[in-house]
DNA sequence: CTAGAAGCTAGAGTCCGGTCTAGATCAAGA
DNA sequence: TCTTGATCTAGACCGGACTCTAGCTTCTAG
């Protein structure tokens, strides 16, 4: 039940390049072990640990935040609380996150809408010029 | 109602460097006029710009695509349905965005609530504990 | 036995979106 | 007048997250 490094690029998604990158970045929490000839075994927690963390990163946490949280795991139990609390943290960032593109999305949609409005009525180009200034501002300006 | 770019900085959140730097990227529709002593001058106009500028950025949008959208102002009149287009395939890219992170905060959410129980119970170290696969694993995997 | 695929390391390169520096000029206030 | 602060240009630098290269070893299939 061995793994290559290519197989687990295979099947985690990430590269070959992009595993030897994360362990040297000490995001993996037991140290990768080898064969006698030096090559790199990954075994199935190895696959789920990846998992998880491509599902982190695609949350945009960053690899400085995964480590921290790796670094708890790996001072074992009595810790659960701060890794509670870094999950809550990150949480939050991406709640912010959601918001913001929530919101960024309501305005394109509206500046969407009324574009077509004026498209269909030939009027266009003075919609989201900002060298025709009387645009935006009289649609309730984009702010 | 000229403005220096130090006001304009003020006004759009945006520094000094990051304004040269757009001008020098073709972000902005037209060319920055400059007083006879080579400093520039802003207008109304460029202050509602950056303000859509800036909501795009916060999008995501990247700044090669709000410079294409930027050409397709400054060809004038005729390609309002390019315009279009181009928007309406960036708000693609942020309902996707969106439903991305709001699945990873599923995940996430589900993940505390479990371990918020195992905390209770003390016996969390399991969760999320690469090395103790079963944990995962007997959860519902993360992935 | 040999070719080619896959692995190894150390370190360089890439892309993005800025940020900062050096060295010069210019402007305004005490 | 002198100083302080804002501006200018060209170009170097940064951080994040990879990605790739060179040069070498090792495995595997024919």
């Amino acid at each position: 039940m061995d793994l290559t490094i290519g197989e687990v690029a295979k099947r985690s998604g990430l590269s070959v390049h992009a595993l030897r990158f994360y362990e040297r970045e000490g995001l993996f929490a037991n140290p990768v072990r080898r064969l006698s000839n030096g090559r790199r075994i990954y075994h199935q927690e190895d696959l789920e640990w990846l998992a998880i963390c491509t599902k982190l990163r695609s949350s945009g946490m960053s690899l400085a935040m995964i480590r921290q949280y790796i670094e708890l795991v790996r001072q074992g139990p009595g810790n659960e609380h701060e890794r509670l609390e870094l999950l809550r943290r990150h949480e939050g960032h991406v709640e912010a996150r959601i918001r913001e593109l929530q919101g960024a999305l309501d305005v394109m949609r509206h500046k969407v809408r009324v574009y077509e409005d004026h498209v269909v009525r030939g009027e266009a180009d003075r919609l989201w010029n900002p060298s025709r200034p009387d645009a935006a501002a009289g649609e309730g300006a984009v702010r």
